[in-house]
DNA sequence: TCCCCTATTGCAATCGATTGCAACAAGCCC
DNA sequence: GGGCTTGTTGCAATCGATTGCAATAGGGGA
């Protein structure tokens, strides 16, 4: 080996360099560091040591232009409803984080997108840059229509939500109107009689969970429940739970929140006003984040498995990459009970 | 316009099927698609129409190679010394919200990875891939040595993190020794005299709080604090800290926190105790996520800048693309005062 | 009428890799 | 010794866009 350059000589930045210094043609070096058993096993393990010592790596843009195959899988997270919901949403990081886990350990890339779709094609435009092996949608938000529109002729997308009937794309989600209704009945069980519902109804999920509320609060032959809109926005949405009970507070004597995060929001506010949680209202969360263990008193909440949600979205992306079909997967939800409620 | 096919006819996917369509060449499409004066306003008009009629978009794979910029921002979270730590962890998604919201509304996307440093060259293989403009990371972990070896050649880097002297690399942090001072001087003035630090000294942050805490008590001449382990990962932090309280609560009366995360873990583990906060103990953490307005009681902190922060590793990540030097930023940490301590 | 200038368009090289096919040498069998 | 297989390597097309330069046509001025 006593024709080494020295690493530092000239970065050696192309094929085409180490093809030069070694030799041979750029087909040679390309195939010696794809480990093909095409050439020499002297030669490629010159070339080998050559490119390592040149620090030398290909150029990917080139090698997935040529090879048509990106390796990177857009993960996207569509704010059509509420465009204040910062991408630090916990209920999105969990996913996410759980989402990034198994794609990377897959070997694939995660680009990440927040997307407010306000142009019509804006699902084209990811799904056709070229640049995706795949796409995971985290949510539906409220554009069900550009979904469907594009999952008819483009495979490998699958989405975090709810698979409606005659539904095109593949969905991985819960039941959200049995959750609801898991979580209302907790709460009757316990006693109260007269449900609020925290959460705004233009996102899909929250609307299906109120949904269930609802249904297990005529059930029961309990008054309907009072839904009181609440902004994702972390900011606004201490000030308007706050709002909301000073105001109704006489008037309920349970709630259900939309999501765990506006469960947390609640019990603070509910602190505040000198409530104890559960004893003079109980209130139950919906996710099961991982904060939902670090509150005081702990979130009794409606479960819904992300870890496994998410394994199974990659699981369905892969076989729909693949060519084969993939079915959607909808999740039975589950009561976890802790302290409040 | 009488001559357009069928919007479902075939599908155009590349330039030369819009340029047969229209009669023209590649180079003409390519120009008018980018809305070049070049070429003839009508043809050009007539071109967009096609393209958009045919759903037409270009390769952006394609386009990059041969323009040699990517328009992707690497955003890397280096796992060095605490691998089980999940990439939700409230602290990385601030920030990551944050990044992504600044570089997507400079029309940056974002690639995200989470990568555990076993390879020597992990980072090389990252900024040599060809697929990035630039990497901001996001912590520099235990790889001060890998960071600063590819800085040294490798421009459009930012680190969050913080700025020894002689280091080459661009890093936006907080003084987090100043910080530590601060937390515990705020414990102190409220008569806390044996103060325990919770949190573990590998990651270089935490280890530069805690010696501000140091810092501090032997200013004010009580005893050094006590130091206990802590993961961050938060399925384990919460037996942990139960544990380390029990065994170790009539030795203390004030407790610091590495981190806001460690420092809400430690509510919910007093108050399994028994022990009110902040009458029996208070409590102070560091970072000043938006999560500390939820707890009960709120979290006292100390505040890092996060979306300053952010704003300030993308400004110059784009001065160091654009060729420009970009000093490092060290920004002043500050005590909120809540209800915690 | 001729020439030059300008507006528009086409041609072809280029970005950096991958890969099917052809070419060549060596070795083997008959 | 001729023909065939096997093992290696090079050649050149290809992925899909961008862009410098040449080519063309038409208009205007002298």
């Amino acid at each position: 080996m006593s024709q080494d350059a020295p690493p530092s000589d000239r970065p050696a930045r192309t094929l085409a360099d180490i093809a030069r210094l070694a030799g041979v043609s750029t087909g040679t070096v390309s195939r010696a560091l794809a480990g093909s058993s095409l050439v020499n096993a002297e030669t490629r393990e010159r070339i080998q040591a050559l490119a390592a010592a040149h620090d030398f790596r290909v150029n990917q843009m080139a090698r997935r232009l040529r090879t048509q195959k990106t390796g990177v899988i857009g993960v996207v997270v569509p704010l059509g409803h509420e465009r204040r919901q910062h991408l630090s949403d916990p209920f999105f990081m969990t996913i996410l984080g759980h989402l990034a886990d198994a794609l990377t350990e897959n070997g694939y890339d995660v680009m990440l997108s927040r997307v407010i779709p306000d142009a019509a094609d804006w699902l084209e435009r990811i799904v056709d840059s070229g640049m995706l092996d795949g796409v995971l949608l985290i949510g539906q938000s409220d554009q069900m229509e550009a979904i469907e529109r594009v999952a008819r002729r483009y495979r490998p997308l699958v989405a975090w939500g709810s698979s409606l009937p005659g539904q095109v794309h593949c969905a991985v989600g819960t039941e959200n109107v049995a959750g609801g209704r898991i979580a209302a009945e907790h709460l009757i069980a316990r006693g109260v009689r007269r449900i609020a519902f925290l959460g705004e109804l233009r996102a899909p999920e929250i609307r299906a969970r109120f949904e269930g509320v609802c249904a297990a609060a005529a059930a029961a032959g309990l008054p309907a429940p009072l839904q009181l809109d609440t902004h994702l926005a972390s900011e606004m949405m201490e000030q308007e739970i706050a709002a909301h009970l000073t105001r109704h507070l006489d008037r309920i004597d349970g709630i259900a929140a939309g999501s765990d995060m506006i469960a947390m929001t609640t019990l603070r506010a509910l602190a505040d006003q000198g409530m104890a949680v559960p004893s003079d209202v109980p209130v139950i969360g919906y996710d099961d984040l991982p904060l939902g263990l670090q509150t005081v008193p702990r979130l009794t909440t409606v479960r819904q498995d992300i870890a496994r949600g998410a394994r199974a979205m990659v699981e369905r992306l892969f076989a729909r990459i693949a060519g084969q079909d993939a079915p959607s997967l909808v999740m039975a939800p589950e009561l976890v009970v802790r302290d409040s409620a």
